[in-house]
RNA sequence: ACCCAAGUGGCGGAAUUAGGUAUACGCGCUGGACUCAAAAUCCAGUGAUAUAAUCAUUAUCAUGCGGGUUCAAAUCCCGCCUUGGGUACCA
C-alpha cells in the first residue's frame, strides 16, 4: 500500500472503479429524485478548457452532495452537434462534420472523464444522431399541426380549428393570429384548398411567412450579425444585403404571457428574471389609426403604438421603418419619392450594427392630429428599435431622448406637455389644451374617453416570433414537402427525415436527391419531381435551438424507439432541479426551452408547466491574451507604448502571440520570441526605455487568442482532486474572473495535509478514542457551515472552512476516527478521489457515495450563559465585552458605563445605543 | 445606444441572505528553524500613515469616484467612471 498521496494512481483506480461498478447510472427507483444539469455543450474542435470545467465540477459537487443525503440523482451529459462551426469547419477542410463531431465528442468525453465527474454517461445523446432527430422532427410536425386558443390559454390541434371554421366560421375563435377579417362557415367552405391553408398558416405555431434577413449572395446563406463586420461577411470579406424571404417562423408570442408569468416558478438571480422580463417586453400602450393618402389618391390606415396619451398633444413626427409595407409607395412628389427611394437603397446595404448615426428622409406625406387637426409629417428611418408588428412609431420628442435627437437633427419641433407642479406636487399636463393642469392619470383618462373609438387598449411584446429557417446544411430537415405549393408534413411513422449525405460544403445548394414520394413514402431524385406524386422537400434545416429546446427531457428515457419519452419515466423525473450553464444562454436558450416545454405541456406530453426549477448562472473563466504591435509588410515590432507616438509614419498590425513568450506582466521576452516565431526573419525591436511591451487583455478564452488553458495539463500536473478544487477555490460560481495557476499550489498543500492527517510517519493510523467536546465542536461548527454554503452555492468558502478545519485538527494532533470520517464525506462531493482512497483505508468496503453524511448536532455548538456585546465608540468598533444573558438593559447600561475604558475619558457622552444582543455605540 | 452584472490589501477572494469587529482562507512577500547548501517542510509576521525607536499601545485614513440616509454603510438610495456579458443565425 502506498503511503505517499500518489494522485495518479488513485486518481486512474477510482475512475476505472466507478465506471466498473455503475456507481452512477441514476435509474430510476423508489427514492426522492434530483435532477441537476449543465447547459447543452456544444463540442468545438479545441476541446474542452477550464472554463467548461467550472460549470462541470460545480454540478457535480452539488449532484454528489445530493446523492450522500439520500437522493437519486440524475446528472446526464450530452452533446448539441447541429451548428454553424462544423459546418464552416467543412467548408474550409472538406471534412464532414458527422466525422469533425465524434471526434470532438470522444475528446470531450475523456477529458471530462479525467476529471471525475459523475455524469450517467448510460444517457448520452447527441442532437445530430437521427434516433434523436427523430423527435425534433416528430415535434416540429406537432407544431406545425397545432393553433392557440386564447380562451384556454393553451395550444390546440388544427384539425379542431378546421372543424370551428366548418361549423361558425372564425366568429367566435379567439386564438392568437396575424389574421384580422372575419369569414363564416359557408364563407370558409367556398375557399379553395390553397386559400384555405393561405388562412391556416396564419393560426399555425409553425407557419411561413416573409422576413428580413441578412443576406449574403456570394455564400449563398444568410449570416448572423456576429458574422458581419462592416457590412461585409467576417468569412471570405462579401457584401451583405437586407433581403426579404421566405421563412418558417414559430409563433412564440403566443405564449408570451405565459413565458412572463412562469418566472415566478422558477428560482434563479433576480438579474436573470429582469433579463427575461425586457426581453419578452411586455407594455400597455393603445393602438391609435392614423389616414394617410398615398399615391393616385388611395387613402390607407397606419397603426402607431401610443404608450403615453396623456402625452398626446407632444406628438411632431410619425416613423415608419424601411421595412413598412407603405414606405415604397407613400411619397406623392416626384422630388421625395426619390429621396425616399435613394433613402431605402442606402439602408438595404448593412453597416455596423450598433453604432447607427441619426439618419432618416422625410416622405413629404402627413397625418392629421387628432385633436389639432394639424399636419404631422411622416419620416422613414431606422434610428429607432420600432415594434415588429406596427414597423411604425410615434415621435414625442419633448419626452424621449431619441426622438429629441432626432427632432433636432431634422429641424422637427419639440414640445415639452408634461412639467412638474411644485404646488401640488405631481407632474401636470402643459400646452396641452383641454389637458392642462391635469394629473397625468387625470389626462390619460380623458383622451382615452374621447378617443374611444380610434384608441384601442393592446399590449405590446418585444418578443417577435422566431425564424426557425436557416439556409445551412448542417441540421435537422424540416420534415415538410410542397403539394403545389401547400406545406405538407411528412408522415410521422416514416421519420426520421434523414439528413441527405454531401460531400461538398461551399455555397452549392442544390440537392440531387430530395423529392418526397407520396406513394411510395419515400424520399427520391429530385429530377423526378412532377408535382402529382412526387414533391419538393423543404431544403431549410432547422436552428441550433430547435434540438436544444427540449433535449433535457430525452435524458429521462435516451433508450425509448416508441416514444420520445415514456409517461412512467416523465412522472418520476418531472423537470430539472437545477439547471447550471453560463448566463450568455439567459435570453435565446431560455426563451425558447421554456416556450417549447409549454407546448408538449399543451399538447399533453408533458405534466409540468416550466422545464427548470432552478437556474444557477456560472461565470466565465477569462485569461490573459497579449498582442504586439507589427508594421505592415516588415518585420518591424514597435513597443505598445509607443503606438501613438509612431502613428505618423507606419501602419500597424496587432498579432497575438503566445504567453509563452511574456517575461513578466506585459514585457516581452525577445529571446523567446525569436525562438517561438523564426517565421520573422531578423526582426527589429523598437523599444522603450530598454524593454518591449505588449498589450495585455483579460479575455474569453479561445484559442485564436493563444489564451486557452487546458484542464489536461493541470490534471497531468496536479491531479483532478486538486483541479478541482482550485477551480472552485477561484472565487464565486457565479462570477467571471481570471485564471492563473499560481495559487493551485495552496490546494495542493491542503491535500497533503489533509493526507498527512490520516498517516504518521507514512504509515495509516487513526486513533479509536472517544473525541473530546472541543473535537466534536469543531467539527459540528464545520458540518453547519458546510450545509449552509453548499445550498449557497458558495463553494469557495467551504474550502476555506476545510482548511481552517485541518489546520486546528493538525494543531490539536488529532487523528480520530469519529472526527476524521465524517470530515472525509463532507470533503467526499469535492475531491472524490482522494477521499474514496482514504475511505477505504478507514475499512469501509463500499464507495463513499453510499453512505449517509453525518447531521449537525447543535449540543456542541451552544454557547455558555453570556452575551457577547460589540462595544463601538462613535460607531467604530473598539472591543468586545461579554454580559450575563439574565441582565437587563438598565444593567447593561450601567455596567458599560462603569467600564474602566469607558469611565476614565473625560469626554462627555452625547448618546448611548444598545442594541439587545448586538452592539452598544458610545456616542461623545 | 439599450439591458444585465462586477469593481475590497501586492494577488484570488471573505464579510452582502437581514446595515453591526472590513480584509477570514489561500497565494505572494519578510524573518526564523532544519540543511554544508538548495528544494521541500515547519514556526512567526504581513492594509496604509503617524506615535513608539523593543514589545505593546493609541490615533487617523482605507471596500472604483462624488453625494445622501443612519447611532452605525463594502452592504441601502441618487449621480458618474471602468471592465465583462447579452442584443434575436456563435454556442
Amino acid at each position: 500500500m502506498d503511503t505517499e498521496y500518489n494522485f495518479r494512481k488513485i486518481e486512474k483506480y477510482w475512475q476505472i472503479y466507478w465506471e466498473k461498478h455503475h456507481v452512477f447510472l441514476g435509474e430510476e427507483n423508489n427514492k426522492k429524485k434530483y435532477y441537476i444539469l449543465n447547459m447543452f455543450p456544444y463540442p468545438s474542435g479545441y476541446g474542452l478548457h477550464v472554463g467548461h470545467c467550472l460549470g462541470y465540477i460545480s454540478s457535480d459537487i452539488y449532484a454528489r452532495y445530493k446523492r450522500i443525503k439520500g437522493y437519486n440523482v440524475l446528472h446526464p451529459i450530452g452533446f448539441d452537434s447541429f451548428g454553424l462551426p462544423a459546418e464552416q469547419y467543412a467548408i474550409q477542410t472538406g471534412k464532414h462534420p458527422l466525422d469533425t463531431i465524434k471526434e470532438n465528442e470522444k475528446k470531450y468525453t475523456n477529458q471530462i472523464k479525467k476529471i471525475g465527474i459523475s455524469f450517467n454517461w448510460n444517457r448520452k445523446i447527441s442532437t445530430s444522431s437521427p434516433q434523436y432527430y427523430r423527435w425534433t422532427q416528430w415535434m416540429f410536425i406537432q407544431i406545425f399541426h397545432s393553433w392557440y386558443d386564447k380562451n384556454y390559454e393553451s395550444a390546440k390541434p388544427i384539425h379542431l380549428l378546421i372543424q370551428e371554421f366548418n361549423q361558425h366560421g372564425n366568429v367566435l375563435v379567439n386564438a392568437i393570429t396575424s389574421y384580422q377579417e372575419k369569414f363564416s362557415s359557408t364563407t370558409w367552405k367556398k375557399f379553395n384548398v390553397q386559400e384555405k391553408e393561405n388562412i391556416l398558416q396564419n393560426y399555425r405555431l409553425a407557419y411561413l411567412c416573409q422576413n428580413i434577413v441578412n443576406w449574403c449572395p456570394y455564400l449563398g446563406t444568410v449570416l448572423a450579425n456576429e458574422e458581419i463586420k462592416n457590412g461585409r461577411s467576417i468569412r471570405g470579406g462579401y457584401p451583405v444585403y437586407k433581403k426579404n424571404m421566405l421563412q418558417w417562423h414559430i409563433r412564440i408570442s403566443a405564449y408570451a404571457e405565459r413565458l412572463l408569468k412562469g418566472l415566478d416558478n422558477i428560482k434563479c438571480s433576480d438579474s436573470l428574471k429582469k433579463i427575461q422580463i425586457h426581453w419578452i417586453g411586455k407594455k400597455h400602450c393603445f393602438s391609435i389609426f392614423f389616414k394617410v393618402r398615398l399615391h393616385e389618391s388611395e387613402e390607407k390606415i397606419i397603426e402607431c403604438l401610443l404608450f403615453e396619451p396623456e402625452k398626446i398633444f407632444g406628438i411632431t413626427f410619425i416613423i415608419l421603418s424601411p421595412y413598412h409595407p407603405f414606405s415604397k409607395r407613400i411619397s406623392t412628389s416626384h422630388k421625395d419619392k426619390k429621396n425616399v427611394s435613394k433613402y431605402l437603397l442606402t439602408h438595404f446595404l448593412i453597416k455596423n450594427n450598433f453604432s447607427k448615426s441619426i439618419s432618416g428622409v422625410f416622405t413629404g406625406n402627413h397625418v392629421i392630429h387628432p385633436f389639432t387637426k394639424k399636419k404631422i409629417p411622416i419620416y422613414i428611418s431606422n434610428f429607432f428599435p420600432l415594434d415588429h408588428r406596427t414597423k411604425s412609431m410615434i415621435g414625442i420628442p419633448g419626452h424621449e431622448k431619441r426622438s429629441y435627437q432626432f427632432a433636432k437633427k431634422f429641424g422637427l419641433k419639440s414640445v415639452k406637455v408634461v412639467k412638474f407642479c411644485i404646488k401640488e406636487n405631481k407632474n401636470i399636463c402643459i400646452r396641452s389644451h383641454f389637458l392642462n393642469g391635469l394629473s397625468l392619470n387625470q389626462a390619460k383618462k380623458k383622451v382615452v374617453k374621447i378617443l374611444r373609438e380610434s384608441l384601442i387598449p393592446k399590449k405590446s411584446y418585444k418578443i417577435h416570433d422566431a425564424i426557425f429557417s436557416r439556409q445551412r446544411y448542417w441540421g435537422e430537415p424540416i420534415p415538410i414537402y410542397f403539394e403545389n405549393n401547400i406545406p405538407k408534413t411528412i408522415p410521422v411513422d416514416y421519420l426520421p427525415l434523414l439528413l441527405p449525405k454531401k460531400n461538398h460544403f461551399n455555397h452549392e445548394k442544390l440537392l440531387k436527391k430530395w423529392a418526397w414520394d407520396k406513394k411510395k413514402k419515400r424520399v427520391v431524385e429530385t429530377h423526378l419531381i412532377d408535382h402529382q406524386t412526387i414533391f419538393p422537400i423543404e431544403t431549410s434545416t432547422m436552428p441550433s435551438w430547435a434540438g436544444s429546446s427540449w433535449y433535457f427531457l430525452r435524458y429521462m428515457d435516451v433508450e425509448n424507439n416508441n416514444f420520445f419519452i415514456d409517461k412512467k419515466k416523465e412522472m418520476y423525473w418531472k423537470n430539472i432541479d437545477l439547471y447550471i450553464g453560463g448566463s450568455e444562454h439567459s435570453t435565446g436558450h431560455l426563451i425558447y426551452s421554456r416556450f417549447w416545454h409549454k407546448f408538449l405541456k399543451d399538447r399533453g406530453w408533458v405534466q409540468t408547466e416550466e422545464p427548470f426549477k432552478k437556474i444557477l448562472n456560472q461565470g466565465m473563466i477569462l485569461s490573459y491574451s497579449f498582442t504586439i504591435l507589427k508594421v505592415i509588410g516588415k518585420n518591424i515590432f514597435v513597443s505598445y507604448n509607443l503606438k501613438n507616438r509612431k502613428k505618423t509614419f507606419f501602419l500597424f498590425q496587432e498579432l497575438y502571440i503566445s504567453h509563452t513568450c511574456i517575461k513578466e506582466k506585459d514585457k516581452l521576452d525577445i529571446n523567446q520570441f525569436k525562438y517561438h516565431y523564426p517565421e520573422f526573419y531578423n526582426p527589429i525591436f523598437i523599444l522603450k526605455n530598454g524593454e518591449f511591451f505588449c498589450k495585455r487583455q483579460l479575455e474569453k478564452m479561445s484559442k485564436s487568442k493563444y489564451n486557452v488553458i487546458n484542464p489536461e495539463l493541470i490534471c497531468e500536473q496536479y491531479g483532478a482532486d486538486t483541479f478541482r478544487m482550485y477551480a472552485m477555490f477561484l472565487g464565486p460560481i457565479v462570477q467571471s474572473k481570471p485564471w492563473s495557476l499560481q495559487k493551485i499550489i495552496g490546494i495542493k498543500n491542503f491535500l497533503r495535509k489533509l493526507w498527512n492527517l490520516f498517516h504518521k510517519n507514512g504509515i495509516f493510523q487513526v486513533n479509536e478514542e472517544n473525541p473530546t467536546n472541543e473535537e466534536f465542536k469543531i467539527l459540528h461548527t464545520l458540518i453547519k457551515k458546510i450545509e449552509k454554503k453548499i445550498q449557497l452555492f458558495s463553494f469557495n468558502t467551504c474550502i476555506s472552512h476545510f482548511m481552517i478545519m485541518v489546520n486546528q485538527l493538525i494543531f490539536l494532533k488529532c487523528n480520530k476516527r469519529k472526527i476524521l470520517e465524517p470530515l472525509i464525506q463532507l470533503i467526499s462531493p469535492f475531491a472524490p478521489h482522494i477521499s474514496e482512497e482514504l475511505w477505504m483505508k478507514l475499512g469501509k468496503k463500499k464507495s463513499i457515495i453510499y453512505f449517509p453524511i453525518p447531521s449537525l448536532q447543535e449540543q456542541y455548538l451552544l454557547n455558555d450563559k453570556q452575551i457577547t456585546y460589540k462595544i463601538m465608540i462613535n460607531g467604530k468598533f473598539k472591543f468586545l465585552e461579554k454580559f450575563d444573558k439574565k441582565l437587563s438593559m438598565k444593567q447593561i447600561e450601567k455596567n458599560i458605563l462603569n467600564h474602566k475604558k469607558i469611565k476614565n475619558t473625560e469626554k462627555r457622552i452625547k448618546k448611548l445605543v444598545i442594541i439587545p444582543k448586538k452592539i452598544i455605540n458610545i456616542l461623545y
